[in-house]
DNA sequence: CATTTAAAAAACAATCCTGTATGTTTTGGC
DNA sequence: GCCAAAACATACAGGATTGTTTTTTAAATG
């Protein structure tokens, strides 16, 4: 009951590597399930058996490709990470920039997009991992090199998007902080009153920043 | 063996409700310990024994006075709350306002409140507790009213601040959430590099910010 | 087709945690 | 001093979770 398919289709007759694809097929359920189970039970209430439920799989196969449930986990945050960084070109490539002017349009575009990144389930996923990481040496040593991938994916794309600011380091790391922090802190906040309006504003304001904070990167150089 | 008093000492004597006190001792001292666990060990791995190791009083005592698991955390959460309130009034009441001017230094030195308010060993427990609430429906709910509670505060305290913002309602709450939400998405992010430079950057970049919001509100009314 | 190997499922032991039940000490009133 | 009640400590049962072991099933190969 609720397996993956067990045996080969008919229409596709038994091909050498069948298997190897099948073995990473269920690889790969298990990990997204991990990452479900994150989403939805929180990191410390995904077991081992919750992972296999979701995947629809039994415990025993899975311990079979995972032998221990920190393998799980780890190859589970491995895929999120890599899964993170394609959602991340992904939504920054759709800003549309007809002739790289740097219109208010580009900069208000850019801020929507890292407030849709921060409200990815993928996000949510990553920010449980994140917060057991403080209590927990292990995963934390695991997720400084990821954490420091983020920070250098943004800047490469910050600087390829405004290559006027390559120059001006600081003043391109501040903007991407303003950014970074205010997106994050308002998806982590839990905000009870008309959240809808106040982050409409917020994204405003966030956007009249950054021009401002070009304005002083251009006018210094 | 690491037992609070557990007899009267020779010099005050046997009172009538020195027995109450001392329950209420070991109340507070639970309490807190709780609340030590979800900073050291997280909301989800604080469990009954290490709260009483903490405290230093055998599980069973704990169980005496509170007779669940949910119960201590509960207690330990509107404790948490209440200090956390005090903590915030103490902190912005060292705001040296000399003649109420809205100097620049009045701008900053809230901006600082605000920072190290999220830097403090409370605020830390209140986000494990937080995000343990998100995959919590009955945590949720109990959570609820407690952000109700801080966003009133934040607001009535800014009020009181500056009062020449509070006809302008839609200023004023836009500049809380432009400092609350740098403050803790700051707090909540595991900066690798240059931390110390970044945060004195945002900082100072947030008063800015507020200055222009104040012009905005004054020259609109 | 038979056999060997990998994959999957099931069963098991060890640990941890919660809640309760039972036993012991201490306190406050008489 | 004595007794009832509370505060405190210890012990135990039930459930959950992890990792291992054992059994069963499926696939690959000669």
């Amino acid at each position: 009951m609720g397996k993956l398919e067990t045996s080969p289709k008919n229409g596709a007759r038994k091909s050498a590597g069948w298997q190897a694809e099948k073995s990473t097929m269920m690889q790969v359920a298990i990990l997204e399930s991990a990452i479900d189970c994150f989403i939805d039970l929180g990191y410390s209430n995904t077991t081992t058996a919750k992972i296999a439920e979701y995947a629809k799989v039994s415990r025993g196969a899975m311990m079979h490709h995972f032998p221990s449930r920190l393998r799980v986990l780890q190859a589970a945050i491995e895929y999120l990470h890599k899964k993170r960084l394609q959602e991340y070109d992904m939504l920054m490539a759709n800003i549309d920039v007809p002739d790289r002017a740097l219109s208010r349009a580009v900069f208000y575009e850019s801020v929507q997009m890292a407030w849709r990144y921060a409200n990815l389930p993928s996000f949510t996923a990553y920010q449980e991992i994140l917060a057991a990481s403080r209590t927990d040496r292990e995963l934390a040593e695991f997720m400084a090199p990821v954490e420091r991938d983020f920070e250098n994916q943004y800047r490469e794309h910050a600087k390829s998007m405004f290559p006027h600011w390559s120059d001006l380091g600081e003043y391109l790391d501040l903007a991407i902080d303003v950014v970074v922090f205010t997106t994050q802190g308002m998806a982590l906040s839990h905000m009870v009153q008309n959240k809808e309006a106040r982050v409409d504003k917020m994204l405003n304001f966030i956007t009249d920043q950054l021009q401002l904070i070009y304005g002083s990167a251009v006018s210094e150089s």
